[in-house]
DNA sequence: TTGTAAGCGTTATCAT
DNA sequence: ATGATAACGCTTACAA
């Protein structure tokens, strides 16, 4: 129950003002050596600690950061989160966790909440792509660095943090076709989502560039849990002419329509071959191991942390920047058909 | 760069005072109606939002809450702070997020870090065995609530979550045992942290209630990995007479134990049975899935939470809380003979 | 080199 | 019912 000890009880310790004591405890030029050192010794021995809320008031920066994701509770966006605290931590800022649940109604509370508190920035991955971008300017005309990471909208003065989706998606395929594939099907989350429509794009550009044909049909927009995948493939198992290659937006998806296939008596990969994306953990750990694209989720973190830090320093500039990083595809036994030639990298 | 709106510029607007406007806008019985109103109109037309900076400096609450945990990108923590954010966020609490990598110097920094950020309590899972109590009167003295969830030390005033880790260990070896198994090898974790002990002490109870004997050689200190897990399983291939039964304190070291064991022709589990601790999600994904013991991580954050409400709430006295979850043995074909008779449950 | 005083946005305690 | 003022802990012109 004891009182926190303020500049005031170490100036009044000392026959000193307030003053004084700041300038010397922040080490102004402008005061004597000797004080100096009084004043910083006496601050030990009274176990004084700067109140971070004082400061934040007056200086108007609270050294906080705002993180939105729709749950903290998955690998991947725990690992940003883990990459984003990993380098802001260093350079004083604290991270301030919210969950949306994916609802758009969060997310903007969320917004409010987080400017009330004072944020000197807000870093988030879109839940709802149909939400309305009015409400990002409010962030803005506070002048509050936004910088969204993998799930982003394109508005001016924002930054953005990503992944080359399409290149993604186009790998995924393209080695997909190299094992022999030619009827590959696309399990795709929402379209009306950025970074799913560009792993499709990427999926359509691979079979162009290899002489196949794209069919419409073929991309099945699900969501991305594995009852989905489940489903999906026992509409596909009862197709005439059954696929033979599966690219997954979601290891989930792609893990449920693995196990039903193999309970249908299909052989992976040999009759059909399988990719996921994200490399949740499990894809390296089963006995038939998930091939899947990598998103680097701690680099993610770690680069939007620092897109943040830039903005905060420089003054007066608004910069605009896209950080676009490279997926890895890890080819794993679920696409590897024994003739492989042709894998880049095995995990 | 719009300036934000704050009281003053409500009463400049109006012709009335700050006072005015503030008692208007809280709802204070001693202001007309009309006037009331008419701020209340004001300050939506204006845009205003409260400086929760002010009302911390003000008030002394700041409304956040720290979580420490040694990381967050691994479910059971991230599941965890997803407990806590769930039940925080409603009763108009941020979540601070601090990682301490398992760092000792890390938990005693970020605690210090904390209070100067004028935290309303802190919710902590112990990195450290080692450290040293006294850091934790800091946080006590200030009338800080502090809560330790999963891993815990016992220290007056503290209010703990846990789950019954010996329970946990009992039925896991207890199963095991009823699968036929008689030479059951147990993989800890460090033994100088209480949730490692406990589980060790269930599984002696099991044995011993069972009628087996019980050897402390059968008990192998390991970190919790995948790669610890293969090495001790080469050391139990050499054995003269090899375990047929393997209860891993961690899915990962149980995960890494049974590729190695199937590597070398045993049969997972006929030959041997295998169980783990913490119920990963990967555990049941497994073609061949893992048993494992839940320890509910989202019921615990909600209940680390709301001990936290209860505390805050409480004003004057200190109670101090001790809950203990039951987790739950999930039965999976790791451990699961073909004579099976015995299962609990099965997911 | 140090002190004085104002101000960051609110609320609480006096007055009126 | 409303206004004036001090206070939360700190920084920073401006004075001295």
């Amino acid at each position: 129950m004891k009182k926190k000890t303020t500049i005031y009880q170490i100036a009044e310790q000392l026959g000193l003002t307030a003053a004084t004591v700041s300038r010397a405890l922040n080490n102004n030029p402008k005061i004597s050596e000797a004080t100096r050192e009084l004043v910083q010794k006496t601050a030990i021995k009274m176990n004084y600690e700067p109140n971070k809320v004082a400061l934040a008031l007056k200086s108007g920066k609270s050294y906080n950061v705002g993180v939105i994701v729709p749950r903290i509770d998955t690998n991947f966006f725990g690992s940003v989160i883990r990459g984003i605290e990993d380098t802001l931590h260093p350079e004083g800022y604290q991270v301030i966790i919210c969950q949306t649940n994916n609802l758009q109604s969060r997310e903007i509370e969320t917004i409010s909440t987080l400017l009330n508190a004072q944020v000197d920035g807000i870093l988030m991955s879109i839940s709802a792509p149909e939400i309305n971008i009015n409400v990002f300017s409010q962030v803005l005309n506070k002048n509050v660095p936004l910088i969204f990471f993998d799930r982003k909208k394109d508005i001016e003065g924002v930054s953005t943090v990503t992944i080359n989706d399409f290149e993604g998606g186009y790998m995924a395929t393209d080695q997909l076709i190299q094992q022999g594939c030619k009827r590959i099907v696309h399990l795709s989350g929402n379209q009306k989502i950025e970074i799913f429509q560009e792993r499709c794009r990427g999926y359509k550009r691979a079979l162009l560039d290899n002489g196949l044909k794209f069919d419409k049909d073929s991309v099945i927009e699900i969501k991305s849990n594995i009852d989905e995948g489940k489903r999906v493939a026992k509409i596909l198992l009862d197709m005439k002419d059954m696929p033979d290659g599966i690219f997954s937006s979601s290891d989930f998806a792609a893990l449920g329509a693995i196990k039903t296939l193999k309970e249908n008596g299909i052989k992976i990969p040999d009759d059909v071959c399988v990719t996921g994306f994200a490399n949740e953990p499990f894809t390296k750990f089963m006995e038939l191991s998930i091939t899947s694209v990598d998103q680097s989720p701690v680099e993610m973190g770690n680069m939007a942390a620092n897109v943040f830090l830039e903005q905060v320093t420089t003054k007066g500039f608004k910069i605009e920047k896209k950080v676009v990083l490279t997926p890895q595809l890890l080819v794993r036994k679920s696409s590897s058909r024994k003739n492989d030639s042709s894998q880049k990298t095995k995990i």
